[in-house]
DNA sequence: AGGAATCTCTACTGATACTGTCAAGAATAA
DNA sequence: TTATTCTTGACAGTATCAGTAGAGATTCCT
């Protein structure tokens, strides 16, 4: 029932990218640099990111990420969508989508008392995900006096 | 971010001994078949439950588990508890209770903005299941029209 | 044009936890 | 005493997680 580190570390490295914006794209060394997450683990995360549409790339020196909305229009729900693939406690809820095509994963499927409980249980966790932006961690993060790193790229302009 | 079989089957479990209970114990052999739950995984399941306080047991012939409360005092929540360990959504939390012995399992502890988050989501989880008894469970079941099967150690005493 | 920086894609791997199975033993009722 | 039922601990196959790795594509700078 743990979310997956690729969840812990996306939102976290999405936050990141958040709180540390600036003019140019973040790059993976430095947000893996300040997370402690390794970078070659945070590019597979940031592909997941940015096939959900959440991250926009641009390589070359120079080049990085950057977010494709607004912070406060980013909500953990979303990244932690992308990347656990889905938000469900249990499988037997799945295979019932609007087409209909998947058969019935759990062979009590309407039949079963407990599949209401989980099916709802995970539209209120999803719900409180939904209600929190990146936005939100940002503020929270300069209430604790999170300490904002200089891009160390303007220093070739001083 | 799966709840476990364990949790899944042991929920169903109960909802089964609630639903059908009668005035001798309920054998795994029974609820197994019924629930169609591998009989050896179920005994290690109800081991679970055993030491979480939540059922009783008797061995030898007649014999079997049964609440050790009455249904309405059963919460998903405590079934949940038992068969999962805990109910947290992250590793991240732990490590900072009462007595204070355990090291924090995380790095960033407390100077970490996603931290509150996935404490706030495990707590409303936890909420919402400690909020539905194994009796609602029992209303559910009726409501869908599942058949009570009758205790075939009655068959005896016709 | 060439070289360096950066993301992209795919494959691989070691560890861990999940999901059971199994066997021998202990208690109990008839 | 015997059949029944739970008890305990060990064991194993499989899948997933978490991370590593290498070769390639794109872009910028000179």
């Amino acid at each position: 029932m743990k979310l997956s580190t690729k969840s812990r570390y996306g939102v976290r490295a999405m936050f990141d990218m958040a709180f540390h914006a600036g003019t140019l794209p973040a790059q993976i060394k430095d947000i893996s640099r300040r997370q402690n997450i390794s970078p070659r683990y945070l590019e597979q995360i940031f592909q997941d990111l940015k096939k959900a549409g959440l991250l926009k790339s641009r390589r070359g020196p120079q080049g990085g990420y950057s977010l494709t909305r607004p912070a406060e229009e980013i909500t953990i729900k979303e990244i932690v969508l992308a990347a656990e693939g889905e938000l469900l406690l249990v499988d037997c809820i799945k295979g019932r989508r609007k087409d209909g095509e998947a058969a019935p994963a759990c062979e009590f499927d309407n039949q079963c008392v407990t599949q209401p409980i989980w099916n709802e249980g995970s539209r209120i966790l999803g719900d409180y995900f939904a209600s929190v932006s990146l936005k939100d961690l940002c503020e929270q993060g300069q209430e604790m006096g999170l300490e904002k790193e200089l891009d160390h790229r303007f220093m070739y302009f001083i």
